[in-house]
DNA sequence: CTTGATATGTTATAATATCACCTTTAGCAA
DNA sequence: TTGCTAAAGGTGATATTATAACATATCAAG
């Protein structure tokens, strides 16, 4: 689980970045100002952000004013597995394994709104019913270890 | 897990708004003529539904025209458990166990659009991040055993 | 009946997401 | 260098999903 333990954040952030450098140079992808900037202002905060506030963001930093601008960015980090998106919250946050292949599943708290990211095998749920499974959403309301106390 | 395999559905829908009215009754909560038709529209077909598509059909019947008909329909029977929402379709489907308390999990079929609900455990998985669980979306897209052959 | 709570009708608007079309840029070959 | 091509970005319009606000109607209890 990646999240909610206190951490070197700004290695954190620099690390990830660095990541996701090697990895668009590896995979001949353009990991361009607006994309690195969507990154990176997701890197920031451990937390979903929806689409309109990271274009909120964007526009402050004359980085793009129009939907699609955020959007696309956003299109092109999840499909690269960068970022991952959170269907409960309609928003998005920053992977926090970059690289390695895997079916996420987040633990969001409600009252600090931060978001963790662990794994989930539902393999054997699905095989249970006879499902080919392609792809998953893993996401779990709570209070993380911080706010409960 | 139910849902893909072949049964009685006119058994299955009759049951199950049997078990809605008993449910309704036994906790002094009105199933209303839209409501019960809501749940009736769902229980028909074993998909998900969005709230405009099902809006479009209350209107045909003269139950309704305008959005919030369609969005307290689907409130009320999403708050007292007769109809989960899946949140990576933005959209409805009728639950297949009502009355129990559970958190469910579906199946999503890309091809015929069927959608099973089942269980998935996610309570070690939360606490072993030392996560307070109150709530979990589990969804898992492919191809239901049918559309695999 | 009266009353208070619940449900519905209706208009408007918010929040999220995509389309369409054109311009710019980056990368590459001649 | 120059011209070509594919990818990316700029922008306005629009589609899709969801809720706010307020008036009216219905119901169940007293
Ligand atoms: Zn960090
Ligand atoms: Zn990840
Ligand atoms: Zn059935
Ligand atoms: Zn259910």
């Amino acid at each position: 689980m990646i999240g909610f333990d206190p951490h070197d954040h700004s290695a954190c952030i620099r690390d990830a970045v660095a990541a996701a450098d090697a990895l668009c140079m590896h995979a001949g992808l353009r990991l361009t100002p607006v994309r690195r900037r969507v990154l990176e202002i997701l890197l920031e905060r451990h937390r979903a952000m929806g689409a309109y506030e990271i274009l909120e963001l964007l526009r402050a930093e004359g980085l793009g004013s129009q939907p699609p601008v955020a959007y696309r960015a956003l299109d092109f980090l999840t499909t690269h597995g960068l970022v991952h998106r959170i269907e409960r919250l309609n928003a998005f946050v920053a992977c926090a394994t970059p690289g390695a292949a895997h079916d996420p599943a987040f633990l969001i708290c409600r009252k600090c709104e931060s978001v963790a990211e662990t794994e989930a095998d539902l393999a054997p749920v699905a095989a249970g019913a006879g499902f080919e499974l392609e792809a998953t959403v893993v996401e779990m309301q709570g209070l993380c270890p911080r706010c409960r106390e």
